[in-house]
DNA sequence: GAGGTTCGTCGAAGCGCTTCGACGGGTGAA
DNA sequence: TTCACCCGTCGAAGCGCTTCGACGAACCTC
């Protein structure tokens, strides 16, 4: 292994003139900066994480809470993980991925273990259980998702409530009269899972705004559920013409119970799924959608953590706009 | 932050004997041990990890590569991530994930900056890039796929060869005459990933063994590729009546592919799926399954990992025999 | 009861790095 | 020319922990 003081040696100065060198933390005059470069190149010098000292600069890890939850949808939460990997290299940090019962008890211990010098928290509920902990911990953090209160923390979110409304006002600008929304698994509902919540609320208030009639219905996502709901829709007086649907895996399961039930779509039926816009794009029937921006949500965390490791001032909540993309799952009301 | 000398001070003894009392590495009377774990709890002492000296103790952090290249199945590599954190966690290690062209860069990363002390590599082939690093570094690390020449590595998987004859195998009894598999996209043969060639080479050797006519067909994995897939096998002279799918995002679509051209399975076509057991039990039809045991492979690879940690020989290659499980695709040869 | 063990504990050294204080040698102002 | 000052570099201290060597005390053994 080598270490600092080889490179010193190579380039003919003191070990801590190498340190100042590679961090910029004194001026160092060219000369000799290009040669501690040169060494460092030269013997593949890579300072020991566990090395860096009590104070200071931190080990240069983030730490992913992912609790993988019943009902979340694993290719976009791998999406998340993913863009957070991404993102934190660029800015040179690795990941610690924490999971599951982790949740809680990881964070208090990567926080005191030194493990780990930030935190980014996913699959916010509205009540969650580390919340406290994130509050008093001295580890920078981001959530993505939005609890039920907010303050002191920083969080990056799409704006569901949004989200919820765009989907009703592009069905309504459609003529649609009666809507409806297909959920999460109820265990999403019971959890309180933030954004689940808040699409629903914007849902409903859109449709209200519009004077639609509007119902909500949490689906399991397995293809079973998929036809009992969709039959029980079709019961309905007056049957909805306009569907939301925000339940990935429940997707292709419902267009082909739809279709199987005799409905075209877009012709008899329009459908708008929330959900991120590749998997939108590769369902059997291409489907209008508002974009769930799993990269971007990732990559937003990351630059907000790295601003606040640098001490930079956040906000405390972002959002992002939702946009809906008009694919051929949505038509004008049947006549 | 409270460090090892304020456990000291409240137990009324050094701080090496803290050490001791908590490593085990000297005898220590249980009276002092006693006082020693008591101060500890009352004060919620944890050991700093960046300040375990350099040699001995490591950082309790093992790094896990997951290139996560296309044509991979997501939900399927999160299971064996899922699985490798949970056991790492029950050893008491943490794990930090490394994707993507960090694979390579990121193996020499770790490994220098003393990040991680053990490693584990998924999704490995045949030539991997990452192999000469992982036989010269001094970091132990266990691999899930067996590379062509294993040799100095340690690796786990499933015995995909048996895997491959074991679905034929099946086929076989049941009096099918000619057999065709259905692989994974054509990327993944050409990068030579491990476990696709030698399902392919059990496949094939077995279907010579019984005399059966044989053909593979590598094939992507969008609802366009199945149909016409479905249609190319049809047309052959004489048309596989059994098949076998080792791709886990076609199966559905490929037998909807087949349904729609008029073919009821199992009475006209036998399917076999090589995937994990969830993935067949919830597939639109329950299909016959050699089970990928992906969370057994995750959770024996951190086991293989803890022993050569502390120190035990294990062995070089680790294959899981296969198990088939009949479910409702699979049925006597058409006659 | 003297000498040899073993047990339990302590102090000090050291891990590789960062950072603080200091210091020599230019440079600019008076 | 002298003094003050800043720039660039160095040596030493210190981070929190582990580990080595040492040392009293109790326990045997002849």
């Amino acid at each position: 292994m080598v270490k600092i003081t080889d490179v010193a040696r190579r380039a003919g100065v003191s070990p801590s003139t190498v340190s100042y060198a590679l961090s910029g933390k004194r001026p160092i005059s060219d000369e000799t900066r290009r040669r501690v470069q040169a060494a460092v190149r030269e013997l593949g010098y890579r300072a020991h994480v566990r090395a860096r000292g009590g104070t200071g600069a931190g080990a240069r890890v983030l730490a992913l809470s992912v609790p993988l939850r019943s009902g979340v949808h694993v290719p976009v939460v791998t999406q998340f993980a993913v863009s957070v990997v991404t993102a934190a290299r660029a800015h040179g940090h690795d990941v610690l991925l924490l999971t599951r019962d982790e949740g809680e008890e990881g964070v208090g211990r990567v926080a005191e273990a030194g493990l780990a010098d930030a935190l980014v928290v996913m699959d916010v509920q509205l009540q969650d259980p580390r919340l406290p902990l994130l509050r008093s911990s001295p580890l920078p953090s981001v959530l993505i998702g939005v609890p039920a209160e907010p303050d002191g923390l920083t969080c990056v979110d799409l704006d569901f409530g949004a989200a919820g409304e765009l989907c009703v006002e592009h069905l309504a600008r459609l003529g649609h009269r009666t809507v409806a929304l297909v959920g999460s698994p109820p265990e999403v509902y019971v959890r309180r899972t933030a954004f689940a919540r808040r699409l629903v609320r914007g849902f409903t208030a859109a449709a209200d705004r519009h004077r639609l009639s509007s119902a909500v219905h949490p689906c399991g996502a397995d293809r079973g559920a998929a036809r009992a709901l969709a039959e029980r829709l079709l019961r309905e007086q007056p049957a909805p013409t306009g569907v939301v649907v925000h339940n990935e895996p429940l997707l292709d399961p419902l267009t082909d119970a739809f279709e199987q039930l005799g409905l075209r779509i877009p012709a008899d039926l329009s459908l708008v799924a929330v959900c991120p816009a590749p998997v939108a794009a590769s369902a059997r029937v291409p489907l209008t959608s508002v974009t769930v921006p799993a990269a971007e949500l990732g990559t937003r965390a990351v630059h907000l953590l790295v601003q606040k490791l640098s001490g930079a001032p956040v906000p405390q909540v972002t959002l992002l706009p939702p946009r809906l993309t008009e694919r051929a799952s949505t038509g004008p009301r049947p006549v």
